[in-house]
DNA sequence: GAAATAGTGTCTGTAAGACACTATCGG
DNA sequence: CCGATAGTGTCTTACAGACACTATTTC
């Protein structure tokens, strides 16, 4: 419950008021927060994992129970939302430099019980290795499958919803988040696509759909078994999604 | 300005605090507003167009001048976006029955004169005569391309954002909305695409992809020049997008 | 040479673009 | 019969799925 109640007009408030006559300062407002879903491959891992953060255990579970969460934080005053999603993942994981986008916005008047809270959900996908200068101590891989065990606050949803989306994004562009280190092989890209999406790809329809969004390098790999693979890299503008900070 | 600033903890608060000790109430929190592109394609009219409402002139707007923005409101307590979005087009527009869905958020810190605002852009399409209810004094209807004239607070945005999410879901569906009241014929499906589209569609090609997720009623229009043509219904579960009140 | 892996040829089915043909009405 | 509109046949191109073949390496 809130201390103040729909009180008359602040007189330090904007002049601004609605059609109601009320001015912005007198309606009751939500917290906003915002989530983060950062989804990665592990190498040589076939499945999606989302990283997790250590959360303070509800009052009341039993000592030693572990409670974790997606990343997350309340919005301060002036900051957008995705300095909000950046700060969370820089005090609450020590991971900098990556940009999500936004999800949507979760709005069950029930999912936080510490009040009114709205959640507005982001979404990036990572390299691993961006990843491993994360604290160890606080944060956690988990695959998408093992993720879902009982995350307060709908997080379950958001992860859902961020795996759906890079699903359908690694259908038709090849690793448009540049998960791979470059250059790469058909196979390496083939197998990272096989873990985005769940399920096996077909060897030669995959290749030929891939390779004409691909520059050859011109090597090829040595020391394997079998035939030689051709190398490539990404062809430098393949992120039409990932507007420059969108608004 | 606001007048309360970091003071101490409430003590009425619950007693939830976050990593830095602090309870919800002792941040700052921003308004938000729900803003709603209600779009409809008028009768035999071939253009999308948007429902805008009047809107309080600015003060020192030279009068006579008239200003007009996507309606909206502000999310009241306890409530939730949709059901924001439905009082905001009631009270506004005397609309109802609609069920938008959000796009994205819009956070840009100066969006909004009056103070720290976001704003939850929603979508929704329907069939003009749900639109006739609406007061005609302080509603009115234009097409997308005459209601770019600076309309307020990134509305501007919005609309492009819904337009472009209408049209790819008109290219491949028959009227996922349900703007056509049935039975129709292939034509009538044709021009209201092509509305939508805002180009011209191969016919042949269109009624190809369309009749086959469209259900014939065995009955024919009568009284037209030219050989009579067949008239469709939609098919029942045609709508995959638009959960039933996603969350 | 055998095993293994990379890369390609090719057949089949589906579907879009394009064009022209047939079908059925009002007058 | 003529004009107009609805509906269909069909040719071309492109591409996914499927299968098998060739190519080039290690052991």
């Amino acid at each position: 419950m809130q201390t103040r109640g729909a009180a008359a007009p602040d007189p330090t408030a904007t002049a601004y008021t609605d059609s109601s006559g009320r001015a912005l300062e007198d309606y009751k407002r939500p917290s906003v927060a915002v989530d983060t879903a950062l989804l990665t491959v592990a190498a040589h891992d076939d499945h999606l994992s989302v990283l997790l953060v250590r959360r303070m255990p509800e009052p009341g579970a039993p000592a030693g129970a572990e409670a974790w969460a997606l990343p997350g934080t309340f919005l301060h005053e002036g900051e957008t939302l995705i300095d909000a999603v950046r700060r969370s993942l820089r005090e609450k994981a020590g991971i900098e430099g990556v940009n999500p986008r936004q999800l949507r916005v979760f709005d069950d008047p029930g999912r936080d019980s510490r009040g009114w809270v709205l959640s507005v959900a982001h979404l990036d996908v990572v390299p691993t290795t961006r990843l491993a200068e994360r604290d160890p101590e606080r944060t956690r891989l988990a695959r998408l499958a093992d993720a879902v065990e009982r995350l307060p606050f709908e997080h379950d949803k958001i992860i859902a919803a961020a795996a759906a989306e890079v699903r359908a994004q690694y259908a038709r562009v090849p690793d448009p988040y540049g998960l791979l280190p470059e250059p790469f092989t058909i196979l390496d890209l083939r197998l990272l696509h096989e873990a985005v999406a769940g399920e096996p790809l077909q060897r030669d329809t995959f290749r030929r759909q891939m390779i004409s969004q691909l520059t050859p390098t011109g090597e090829v790999t040595t020391g394997t078994r079998g035939r030689p693979a051709e190398l490539f890299r990404r062809v430098p503008a393949a992120i039409p999604w990932l507007p420059p900070t969108a608004t």
